[in-house]
DNA sequence: AACGTTATCGGGAACGTTCCCGGATAAGCT
DNA sequence: AGCTTATCCGGGAACGTTCCCGATAACGTT
């Protein structure tokens, strides 16, 4: 682990560290011969420039970190590949946490990529964050901030989001269309953004259809199984229980389709579904499930480029905006019209 | 992004830099009232250590790096968790890269991130790489590195894998026992620690079930879709085409899966099908799948624990071995006997 | 002949932290 | 009174790098 440094290399060959280093980056005001000498020998033994050393100088790293909610989850770790395709091209790393949907791990990552000298971060907020002060002292310090996904209001900065009231509305006018009336809203925390839009779209489409809205129909889920149960429960004990479901996020899909096959309900002939869901198996489901596909990487890939050109170009009084990508409906055998 | 220094704090406060370090460490040597005066001031201005500078000083970073091939596969990112998982318990940070079954970038993650002073390093190799020379280097400068699943066979350390032999001869004698006499085997690249171990498996079983081995029935694939369709077309153009099927990796398993349903082939009436697959929604697709789940997120734990005891035990000349962890075999209608 | 140029290099500070070495003061001891 | 000892604190080097500021020749210019 001992390390060769430019020090070693002006001692092995007479040579003060200034020119050692000047040599190594190719400096005009070096002799030619000089340089060579200092190349070859560096070569030779592997010399590798300290990072860590150029960091605390320079007080920036070429990396931009990224904290999303977790990566066992094909929409985020598609959108982390969008990230690392825009920050490779631009010679930066990614350095990728999660916070596991949870608060205090979030505050606790922040804080760390900033005293790591990340040089900007990209976040898309835990579901339990609603105090965003450790983000806003961060934004206010002068860390280039984007969000993307999950965004929080209160803060200005660039915000890449999928149109998730439209996707919602989509999905929602599609199951209504289809004869659909008692439409079961199977969503994520109440706080999160993207919560309030889809409930939007929803219950633009429910209006635009003038069909009525009950509240007892919408649930706000974390990720625990036992919800899926009393969710479901509680929704066929109505006196008019669903005959379709909308479900918002990957997860909140796959366990509330296995929770109505558990039950035997049959799909579509007793309730349609569809799901927000970026599983790239969706289509070999038991009954294929129709989807509102995100554009997960695209996300990823415009929210890294906002944030590199804040990085580079630190703009005086930037122009923040809030951008939206649209999502795409599929329609398969989920959420077919009765026979 | 002024961050306030130990400086800041001793200029503010009239001490030296030893004095607020030292109080902030809370030495012995310090008076209390200093202490108190130290302490609030730096909470009041937020203070926070640098961890660059001390990376610097006493090169290591309290963080381990790990390389995986994608994140976006439920199967590492299963193992990451189970990494995560060990390194909060002992106060590191976990730092992810991807190498994207890419060598270059393998080799280039792997630069960076020793420049980058971690502690020790976690990998699973990539589909493409063939020389490791990058890694031996790595481990002859001293930099502890144990290895997970995809493992190479020339470098001594510690090493994690499931018991990919006992899964595949497992899934294998559980298709023959079912009658299937023409049993296909999907796998990765033929350089992989984890391919040679399957086929074996696989090998094993045929034997004990007195099977002759047909090397048309083995295909070796990296991830391209037209691979699929060209594997499957030279498969059921032998004249005598399979029965079933066994492949290896969560995403052979979804693609070959997709592939089969496309030609109208009858799971498991035609073909029987079990894939090694972490997929979680493997007993919702259609049909449900049968599986050999891999123990991921123990892998991942074992072996970031094997490392941190590598890091801070620094035994002189440590014993390596190589684990392994039971898989499982789950049973589903994808791999019922003919009716 | 005095001076500016050019080419080539070294010294040393700085980034933020820790830690070794020392130093001052006051109290306690013989 | 003189010694040790405890208590509390400062100076400065070091980690690896870059960069500003000089320094020294050799050379050409008026």
């Amino acid at each position: 682990m001992d390390n060769i440094t430019i020090k070693d290399i002006g001692k092995a060959l007479n040579l003060s560290t200034s020119t050692v280093s000047r040599a190594l980056r190719d400096s005009y005001e070096i002799n030619p011969e000089t340089k060579r000498l200092v190349l070859d020998y560096a070569e030779k033994m592997h010399y590798r420039p300290n990072p860590i050393a150029l960091s605390l100088k320079e007080n920036r790293s070429l990396s931009i970190g990224v904290i999303v909610p977790e990566i066992a989850n094909n929409y985020f770790s598609q959108a982390i590949n969008g990230i690392e395709a825009a920050a490779y091209d631009r010679g930066y790393h990614v350095v990728i946490f999660q916070s596991q949907e949870s608060y205090e791990r979030e505050v606790e990552k922040v804080e760390h990529l900033a005293a790591r000298r990340v040089d900007g971060l990209l976040m898309s907020l835990s579901s339990n964050t609603i105090d965003i002060s450790h983000l806003k002292t961060l934004g206010e310090r002068g860390l280039p901030l984007v969000f993307f996904d999950r965004i929080p209001a209160e803060i200005e900065t660039h915000k890449v989001v999928a149109d998730n009231f439209h996707g919602a509305f989509q999905a929602t006018a599609h199951l209504l269309e289809t004869g659909r009336r008692r439409i079961a809203h199977i969503t994520s925390q109440a706080g999160l953004s993207i919560t309030k839009e889809r409930l939007s779209g929803y219950l633009a489409a429910l209006e635009q259809y003038g069909v009525a809205f009950d509240e007892n129909l919408v649930k706000y889920c974390s990720y625990t199984l036992d919800e899926v149960q009393s969710n479901l429960d509680a929704l066929f004990a109505l006196p008019n229980p669903p005959d379709a479901f909308m479900t918002a996020a990957d997860r909140l899909a796959a366990s509330y389709y296995a929770g109505l096959k558990k039950r035997h309900i049959d799909i579509p002939e007793k309730v349609a579904f569809v799901g927000f869901s970026n599983l790239n198996v969706a289509e070999l489901l038991s009954p294929p499930m129709s989807t509102v596909v995100l554009p997960a990487f695209q996300m990823g890939h415009r929210a890294a480029v906002l944030l590199l050109d804040l990085i580079e170009k630190k703009p005086a009084n930037p122009v923040f905006r809030t951008e939206s990508l649209a999502s795409e409906l599929f329609i398969r055998e989920s959420s077919q019209p009765r026979k």
